[in-house]
RNA sequence: GCCCCCGUAGCUCAGUCGGAUAGAGCAGCUGCCUUCUAAGCAGACGGUCGCAGGUUCGAGUCCUGCCGGGGGCGCCA
């Protein structure tokens, strides 16, 4: 399937047939609109570099014979083309739809391969709100690029190397290998590191001790690789609980930690020097790609080697993502991070574009996101001051969830409502991240992100519970025929463009990883459908045949609901 | 001091390559449940798009300056 089989597309390969007779490559500027199905612009541009009326223009355009028989189009207001599609076009459409496991999708027209950074909690630290939207985020993009026939290699870049695992492996030690390995599996990561950092910072010989356990760290002493190695695992474990807990796809295979590129560090250095590219200031090893200005105005440094011979994350990143192009074959490589690290990122593509390792073909892109802020506009935290634990903020979404079921789910049984409540709670947490402009700092609220009210989760997967309803009713009253769809009303007309613009929905969020563009589709969606539920009668329809059809349209908006959810990340349920 | 992001209705947010009267939801107001899940739907109300210039037939959108908020800026990662 290619670009001409979605309604747009179709569209478009008209129109742009009627521009070419004007001038020939001429865009028909073809958006959204508020007075029709789609309208074409394209005329108004036009007009002044052929010194002709706009209105002239739009009035051949209308009358092109290519879109005769399926699309109505009329001139207004300067110059604009407001285009009707025919019921019956859409009729056709919408049949090719039903049978598509891929939903009218076109599997890439250029499949690449992209790595996705994201996550990247830190060993031996609490997962807290600064892991949340990464996380959501990038699982997200995941879902929507491999669902678009993209490959896609999920990198989750652990924190597991650098000196705070001295202080780390001593306090094991001190705490006896035991207790620490309890303390860590039950997922109180943050009890171990605060003791650890305050034995570092009270006791003289517990700092040094630490300075000698990084340097047996770094040599590759067996004993300390084996502590190691157990603080590791044990975090792993519990990482991998939160992300079960969340639904999100990274699994052990995914986690390609700091200590991987170790032994590419040196070489990375080296090659920066043979490449002529190092300059040493004041005892470090630096580079300084053009345009970068710190305090002062003074040229900004990536520090590849502190004075002291060790290496810092910068030189880390760059092993990174040389290895990402060589090993991967990267195409497209998104570091799902924080705004704030925006300079660092861009600063390391520029030194490894300078470098030679990250090739024009290959595309490094910053998905960068705001801070989560708490309902007084300040960083999210708690009364105390402290950063909130992530398992924090999901037993409070799936406690709050249950509370807002209420007696809806009391005809369920407890293992049922307990699933429910997961799904709806973590459901609206997600949704809350995805639905707004990821660059924006985005304000917390558990109210908000649960309502059922509004562009939320759980109003999606209300209106997909209702569908299903609506379809276990059919089966067990009458026993749906799969009839002959058609669209008649005004209600089915604009269900119908909805449920056609799901592809090209998909299609806008890829281009910019921006999930909130396919949150606001379906969102459109679920209104388009739940305006048609109210106006038009399905299981007491006049006649058979529009009650099939409409059962159809239903089934089809169910369909793109669930799988428009399951892209985000979010599962719906067919009961709430 | 330099750089980056943000500023749209009382609140939370959309607004795609510059296009028609700037859109939703919440809150408050008016209607609609003998009928497919009312956790819903329909309607009215609500705006100097931070401010001032500029480009353009046309600016929330592009450019410049300013104001306000957040963040970053050499050996933590």
């Amino acid at each position: 399937m290619g670009a001409m089989t979605t309604t747009r597309g179709r569209l478009q390969v008209a129109l742009q047939a009627a521009f070419d007779r004007l001038a020939p490559g001429a865009d028909p500027v073809l958006r959204p609109s508020e007075h029709a199905d789609l309208q074409s612009n394209g005329a108004l541009a036009l007009a002044r570099t052929l010194g002709r009326s706009p209105r002239d223009l739009a009035t051949e355009v209308a009358a092109a014979p290519e879109l005769a028989g399926w699309c109505r189009a009329e001139v207004s207001g300067p110059g604009f083309v407001n285009l009707h599609l025919a019921d019956h076009f859409l009729t056709g459409q919408l049949d090719r739809l039903s049978g598509d496991p891929r939903l009218g999708v076109p599997a890439a027209a250029e499949p690449a391969t992209y790595v996705v950074d994201y996550s990247a909690p830190n060993v031996a630290k609490e997962m807290h709100v600064g892991h949340l939207r990464t996380t959501i985020i990038g699982d997200a993009l995941c879902r929507m690029l491999a669902f678009a026939g993209h490959d896609v290699r999920r990198e989750n870049h652990l924190g597991d190397w650098g000196t705070p695992f001295g202080m780390l492996i001593e306090h094991l030690l001190e705490i006896g290998e035991q207790e620490a390995v309890e303390e860590l599996s039950v997922g109180d990561l943050d009890t171990f590191y605060r003791q650890a950092r305050a034995s570092f910072e009270a006791r003289a010989d517990f700092r040094e001790a630490s300075r000698r356990r990084v340097v047996l760290l770094q040599q590759g002493d067996e004993e300390t690789r084996r502590l190691w190695s157990v603080l590791v695992a044990e975090s792993l474990a519990y990482f991998d609980d939160v992300y079960t807990r969340l639904g999100v796809l990274l699994t052990d295979d995914d986690v390609v930690g700091e200590s991987f590129y170790n032994d590419a560090l040196a070489g990375v250095v080296a090659d920066l020097d043979a490449a002529g590219l190092l300059v040493e200031s004041d005892g470090a090893r630096c580079v300084f790609p053009p345009g970068f200005a710190g305090r002062d105005g003074e040229p900004l440094p990536l520090i590849v080697q502190k004075s002291d011979g060790g290496y810092t994350y910068a030189t880390t990143d760059l092993a990174a993502l040389r290895d990402r192009v060589d090993r991967h074959h990267a195409d497209r490589i998104l570091y799902v991070v924080g705004a704030p690290q925006h300079q660092h990122l861009e600063m390391c593509f520029a030194v490894a574009r300078s470098a030679g390792w990250l090739p024009a073909s290959v595309e490094a892109t910053h998905v960068a996101f705001g801070s989560v802020l708490g309902a007084d506009h300040k960083m999210f935290k708690t009364r105390s001051g402290d950063t909130v634990k992530l398992v924090t903020l999901l037993d409070e979404a799936v406690a709050r969830a249950r509370l807002a079921l209420g007696e809806r789910a009391a005809h369920l049984d407890e293992a049922d409502r307990h699933a429910l409540a997961g799904t709806v709670g973590i459901g609206a947490l997600k949704y809350a991240d995805l639905s707004t402009d990821r660059t924006r700092d985005y304000v917390f609220d558990f109210d908000r992100m649960l309502a059922f009210e509004g562009n939320t989760g759980p109003y999606l997967q209300y209106a997909h519970a209702r569908i299903c309803s609506l379809l276990r009713r059919a089966h067990t009253d009458a026993g749906a025929r799969p009839g002959a769809l058609q669209v008649a009303t005004p209600e089915e007309h604009h269900l119908a463009l909805a449920l056609l613009a799901f592809p090209e929905a998909l299609d806008g969020a890829l281009g910019d990883a921006a999930p909130h563009r396919l949150c606001q589709h379906l969102y459109e969606l679920a209104g388009a459908f739940t305006t048609f539920y109210e106006r038009c009668p399905v299981l007491r329809a006049d006649d058979p045949a529009t009650r099939d059809s409409r059962l159809r349209l239903a089934e089809l908006t169910g369909a793109v609901l669930a799988c428009g959810l399951g892209l985000l990340g979010i599962g719906a349920p067919e009961r709430m």
